[in-house]
DNA sequence: CATGAATGAGATTTCATTCAT
DNA sequence: TATGAATGAAATCTCATTCAT
């Protein structure tokens, strides 16, 4: 969807211009849709948020839907490329991997500008289908099946208590989602700002706690 | 499409309508804008759906923002009532209250409609601000404290662990929006179906384990 | 394509407007068409012309290609049938009855706006596929089919010298194309003025003289 | 299209092109504008044909109209030049010359590409006036008076019946028109395919039957 | 109450054309 | 000679909203 950005290693110098531009332009695209949504965009004001003509921007994105498709590639594959990374190579126990996940994600969140990219996404995926499908393949369809076999596991290896891991996983990844959204959307921080990571781990202190199989029972 | 509708008194048949006229516009509208998204609806889809003329529709509300909200505070103000009233008559322990209120919520939400609004809700949001202020007004803002200071109460009695309250609070409806989320947006249901009450069932076996206090440290 | 315009017998009162809207705007349209070409006219060029605002042409015409597919049916669907009127029901001779259509077909074409439309169709063709589907199914392939079958049926009863029915065809109606399209497209007039019913003569005498069956070879 | 014309007398191999551009512009030209019609052939498209940038394009030709007028004037001046030369130099009788010609004008048609022509002259006359002027120029208004006066002086002669001139000439071109119109433009083509040959063998019986003067009437 | 008719104000997208390199 | 980058100027089409009836 985004033009070819050959990346290459070497001569990394200075040209600027031409080879930036793209990403220029979905830096502005992301600030404009944040803030005022995607339908209430307009493809001039991207244009000009980036220092370009309207037509330009076409130049480089075949549609304003394009703008939007490139803009949640970009901001999330790296995301799920980390954590799927960290998943396959790590050999620790279930629910370490588990807090290691939150604790990466909820760090990557607090870059400036990714927080409102799942707002932005749950916002318009209804408008444009597009981007069901991209956040599908590049996030869910990857992550969330690593994570609900990871609980799995656990299970199975009697590190956590026997729940349904799919059900389980909405258990993992809502409290971050509920935080997000409250605050993105709505506005709603709790007392002393955002504290993405005192949500954390006052939400692992619950889950572990709560996922760690009974003793008393025995 | 609507009954004749004979202006003179005589014929006491067919009459009603006319009251339930601005219920059936929202029913239309609530049906619509789940399926299209707000901003692909036009109020003439809304009209003929409910068998009204373009025109008709602005006879009972002054824009098409306005149907946006009416729809909102008709769908969530009840459940708000009912989670409130629940919540400030029993003197259940807060847990119990917090289980009985989870499982409430969710029956609810199984209604059908009902589901699509909060997806709704956070897609609309940023483009219409009413609607940030409606759910504030009707839901957010007298729900969560209700809860948070529930919560602060089981920590209070020693009934639930030292946590943050508010951050808390995420940790309890997260999973639950995560779930509705996952399904109406992406069309992500778990293996048998939608399955609320079996989501709730498991979130609370984690939840409450996780809430309880700690009796090995002792 | 047009709009439902239903035209009934009865009531042909007065009410104005709505009613003749359509037509208007079609005439305004073959104007413009005519004069500027289809893809130099502009949508808002049309309706200033017809007293209207832009969006209300877009009331009764869903695209501006639909505006001259409406055009050319109007124009071109009575003489097609009033040519097939005419070939069904007269049982005159072939020679003759291609005279009669030749005259009046003509005598159509004389009426103002009806000689551009050939010319727009030819000249729109390429870049309105539409047109082409519209004008092969109103015209050409009902009319052509009769006069070459009528073609066959004089050389079959001996009253036209053996020719093939189909090229002769051409011989028959392109000189009036080329007159037309001479006029239309260069303003080459002949001297003394357009003078249709004269070339209709001049080539009739040619034509009949031509086809008649050689009386020396006998 | 042209041969190759190397310019100087070292480097024969790679080199040639640069002199050769502006022909192979236009025929990429005159491939496009007879498939997709002028208005929706993009000069980049043009370009690309050509195997150069859009903006060298601008190199050879001020203007996309100037493609357009130096495409037609490429193409049938030639076949102009040709015609009157037959004309003038020939002291064959009018009736034999006409039918000369006729048969040379088909065959230069032939010639791949040229078909297109006239359709395309024909189709955006309206839109470029350019057009119009070059095609006078350059064809009617040199070729057409001087078919006319041939056939006065088939008149004169006691040749050719006492027909209009300038009508009749109308009934000479006229068909080979109609051929190639219906089938550039509406793919009509008459049974055993294109036979532009045959359409004039056809037309020719017909044309020299028809302005033989009569016989009979003496 | 209800509607058909009408419109003003955009929004996306396309392209011929220019210019620095 | 050649090009990639950029843009100004439109053009089609959409829609929320109004009003006379």
């Amino acid at each position: 969807m985004a033009p070819v950005q050959t990346k290459e290693t070497r001569v990394p110098k200075f040209r600027r211009r031409a080879e930036a531009r793209p990403d220029e332009v979905l830096d502005a695209a992301l600030q404009l849709f944040a803030a005022q949504g995607f339908a209430h965009t307009t493809v001039e004001q991207v244009a000009r948020a980036a220092g370009l003509s309207k037509a330009a921007v076409y130049l480089y994105f075949p549609s304003k839907t394009a703008l939007l498709a490139g803009l949640i590639k970009r901001a999330v594959a790296p995301v799920a490329d980390l954590a799927l990374g960290q998943i396959a190579q790590s050999d620790a126990a279930p629910l370490v991997l588990i807090a290691q996940m939150l604790r990466m994600a909820v760090r990557r969140l607090a870059a400036p500008g990714v927080m409102a990219i799942p707002a932005l996404v749950l916002r318009e995926a209804a408008a444009v289908p597009e981007i069901v499908q991209v956040y599908r393949a590049e996030v869910l369809d990857r992550v969330l099946p690593a994570l609900t076999t990871l609980i799995a596991r656990g299970v199975a290896l009697g590190q956590i208590r026997p729940v349904d891991p799919e059900l389980t996983l909405r258990s993992l990844v809502g409290p971050v989602l509920a935080h997000v959204l409250l605050a993105e959307v709505f506005g709603l921080h709790p007392e002393g700002g955002l504290a993405l990571d005192r949500l954390v781990e006052n939400h692992l202190t619950i889950l572990l706690a709560g996922l760690a199989p009974e003793r008393t029972t025995a």
